[in-house]
DNA sequence: AACCTGACTTCGG
DNA sequence: TCCGAAGCCAGGT
């Protein structure tokens, strides 16, 4: 069984619009702990797949890619893109645009 | 139970 | 704005 927060995390990053994109403090915070973010991304790794997760939706606060290139960092970038959402090269994204959160 | 680790975040310099 | 250090959480070893 889950806890609460990871079901929580699940159903929070599921929310995120299309276009849209949150940070893993954002997700955390709103799941009830603004300090697991961390634990965001262990979610993220252990059933971003599993419960098809729009997991390239969730970037960190300054509103960058935190994967690596070669290690997801262009799948991300180019799913993001095809959502509408401008990033740069170095995968850079305005979160005055494109960050969501619940009531904006 | 201690120790390590990660797609993080905030604070200072 | 960029980089390093320290703080934080929970699951895996």
């Amino acid at each position: 069984m889950r806890s609460d927060f990871t079901e929580s995390v699940i159903e929070i990053i599921r929310a995120v619009p299309r276009g849209r994109v949150c940070s893993y403090g954002g997700v955390a915070a709103q799941a009830g702990n603004p300090r697991a973010a961390r634990q965001v991304v262990r979610v993220l790794h252990s059933c971003s797949e599993k419960e098809r997760l729009p997991w390239w939706r969730v970037v960190n606060s300054r509103g960058t890619i935190s994967l690596k290139r070669g290690y997801g960092f262009e799948e991300q970038l180019d799913r993001l893109k095809a959502e509408g959402i401008e990033c740069s090269s170095a995968g850079r994204i305005d979160l005055e645009r494109y960050g969501w959160e619940r009531n904006g």
